[in-house]
DNA sequence: AAGTACGTTAAGTATTGACTGAACGGTCTG
DNA sequence: CAGACCGTTCAGTCAATACTTAACGTACTT
């Protein structure tokens, strides 16, 4: 980690990742990984991000999970190795989206629960639904417009 | 509050707003606004949500700031009185939209602090630009198309 | 088989942040 | 002017959570 001005840029990175709701040793690990030229071991994150071991694994694994890292294994090295995986921020943003079906979801049931006679709340519900419903599905195929272009 | 339903709607949306990392009673009180006939006082809200009236304080005036209420007066009544502000929804989305922008941002940082030569943290910080760049325009044009849909 | 290297898990700690209670400032009423 | 009402602000409390240290399980090496 010679360079400062790409230490700053994993730190932004990780309070950019904060406002997910994700730790910020998430952010910083997924920035790291951004700016690595190979794929990096479980002891050299935890020695450039300076922090243990056990949050770089938990972190890890969590990143793996969501789609954003890919753990790589090298012949003869018992080691993991991590690496961004192809098509990071679609699957990032993918997930964001279903909570436009959530809030869609959401109308959906607050109008079930109201009565039926025209109200300003159901009228607001009801754009509620719309919407999210709009969104979901436009952005859904921003995504695969997205990935049309890149394939 | 008398149907257990709409209660449940509450908590949900008080749920789904905290992973926008904002505070859960904020969420409850944006449902409450959501499912009532009219505007609500400040004492209220603070009763049905079995919160404190500083806690509904606060939280009403960022409810505000951020465009999804508004506060309105009547004539001869000194008390605030809440509703949900005309576009809300639009209007979280366009604030959500802008973390595109700051992704793509930092994308554009990150780029200048490496070298220019081709490599792998180079592919994919361009990668990560263009991705952002082009949804942040798209999901703009989607909310000015929702926009001229209601309009 | 003992020793070593690696990753995961668990308990303890520290920090962040939201809510409460209380005090304050301002405005209207009697 | 005293008293009540309304909203805001501030200090203190409490809960959630992410990190660290330490112990563990496993597999490879000599």
């Amino acid at each position: 980690m010679p360079n400062p001005e790409i230490e700053q840029f994993i730190e932004r990175m990780g309070l950019a990742v904060e406002r997910l709701s994700l730790p910020r040793t998430f952010g910083r690990l997924f920035g790291l990984l951004m700016v690595a030229d190979r794929p990096l071991s479980l002891a050299e994150i935890a020695d450039q991000l300076q922090v243990s071991k056990a949050s770089v694994s938990t972190n890890a694994r969590l990143c793996e999970q969501v789609g954003l890292a890919r753990r790589v294994s090298t012949r003869g090295d018992r080691r993991d190795f991590y690496d961004i995986a192809p098509g990071s921020f679609e699957h990032m943003t993918r997930h964001r989206v279903e909570s436009f079906h959530v809030m869609a979801g959401l109308a959906a049931e607050g109008l079930a629960s109201i009565g039926d006679e025209p109200s300003p709340a159901r009228a607001r519900l009801e754009e509620m639904l719309g919407f999210y419903m709009f969104m979901g599905e436009e952005v859904e195929a921003l995504l695969e417009r997205w990935r049309e272009m890149k394939g």
